[in-house]
DNA sequence: GCAAAAGTGTTATGGATACACCCATGC
DNA sequence: GCATGGGTGTATCCATAACACTTTTGC
């Protein structure tokens, strides 16, 4: 306020990506090897710096993502997480890190690309387990992630975002279940999401066999917010009613 | 990545506050009158640049809320909303705001205080109303963060954070009519807030009579999230249904 | 025919709503 | 006593969960 010499200090601003998706029924994340220090050889999310000071933030995480994986922004789904900023977060000076989640359909090949050479999926139960650990605060991001993940299944269609275009009831289930962790009724959960308008739409040829009858087949829908929800089983609920 | 002579473009980093409160019944958020261009003599966010290169963004927001708004951090709701880097949102140069939300319970006085002179309680619905323009892009920072509020009143304990350290049900009530702006039934609220366990605790001597029969009084328990949440009335629901 | 996967029907239960009714205080 | 606001009881309704059953394919 008063500013009679003084100047705000400056920061370098970054951008980091918590990119999520579904290979093999397990909830995956996307992680560099990270080449150059601090944290050298140590897995990291991808991400990097503004290129120039008048680059918008969301156009930066697009520009990363399209660089570190490979992805099209315009056809997944990308949104703000939160911001990481913490003086000692980063040894080589003040760097404030703007995290950005994607999610994405899974892919046949993981991302054997040109510069996403070092990028590769990892099961996100090997970070919270502890078996792999993260370079920054990273882990911390990917948590925050996951939780923003878990809770929007319930009020939106975010879970469309980890099918391909066009999808089946199945397994737009088997979304719910790795994100939530939980089994779901086949036949309960099918008419559930069919019950919300505007969810998922049809989507013509019903073809598709694995072995069953074939399933008919699905596109996202309009409708960005779910109501009514899709509510998760609450194992903790019913286990406090009980005591 | 290839870094010969490159350096990352650095930004200048400034905090914004949205301070919701409720005011006779209204919901209400604290603006300050802009003294100094751009935007001069307009209403606006509480905020400013970080003081030096070494502090917390969070320990900045706090130190706003204390200069600003006189409040005290420790003692009420503080969260980040999010991050808004927009190139050309100051005209001054590039300037990243992270705003944080606060939920501090009606308090007596405005804020007339030192520092805090220019700043005013003023209804939301000013600003929605489109009556009050806001500086930069504030207008869409607020509006995030009712949303969130409104979001978060249904699975946190946000609302108690509008309250003094002890409260009545039917004050709890009013807080969640006020940012919802819809209507609740006295009784079955009452029953349902209760059926939470550790939303709220009971509070010592039921005195506090406004001409009827006395309220019990009831704290903040320690409970975070609502299980089961508190569902808000969908009039959107049940117009889309009949359609 | 048989296995496998998808989809439909049915029922019991529990929570939410919408009330009527009772309680405790000030005046 | 009576007005005023707080608290409890209860019937109806509807969404959910649980499960049996039917349909459609490949082999």
């Amino acid at each position: 306020m008063t500013d009679e010499e003084w100047r705000p200090p400056e920061v370098l601003l970054a951008v980091d990506l918590v990119i999520l998706t579904l290979r093999s029924s397990r909830l995956h994340v996307l992680l560099v090897e990270r080449g150059i220090e601090p944290y050298a050889g140590a897995q990291a999310l991808p991400g990097g710096f503004l290129n120039n000071a008048s680059e918008d933030i969301a156009v930066a995480a697009e520009r990363e993502l399209r660089e570190e994986a490979e992805l099209d922004a315009s056809r997944l789904h990308l949104e703000q997480l939160g911001t990481y900023g913490a003086p000692d977060r980063d040894p080589r000076g003040r760097v404030v890190s703007v995290a950005y989640q994607a999610i994405a359909p899974g892919l046949p090949s993981p991302v054997a690309g040109t510069d996403a050479a070092a990028a590769e999926w990892r099961p996100v139960d090997d970070v919270d387990s502890g078996r792999l650990k993260l370079a920054f605060d990273h882990e911390r991001i990917l948590a925050d992630g996951l939780e923003r993940a878990r809770g929007k299944l319930e009020h939106s269609s975010l879970a469309t975002a980890f099918c391909a275009e066009v999808f089946t009831i199945s397994e737009l289930r088997q979304v719910y279940e790795a994100v939530w962790g939980v089994p779901l009724d086949q036949r309960n959960f099918s008419r559930k999401v069919q019950g919300v308008p505007g969810f998922i739409v049809p989507a013509g040829t019903p073809r598709r066999t694995t072995g069953g009858r074939p399933a008919r087949l699905f596109r996202a829908g309009p409708r960005e917010t779910l109501d009514p929800p899709l509510t998760r089983p609450a194992p903790s609920r019913t286990r406090e009613v009980t005591e």
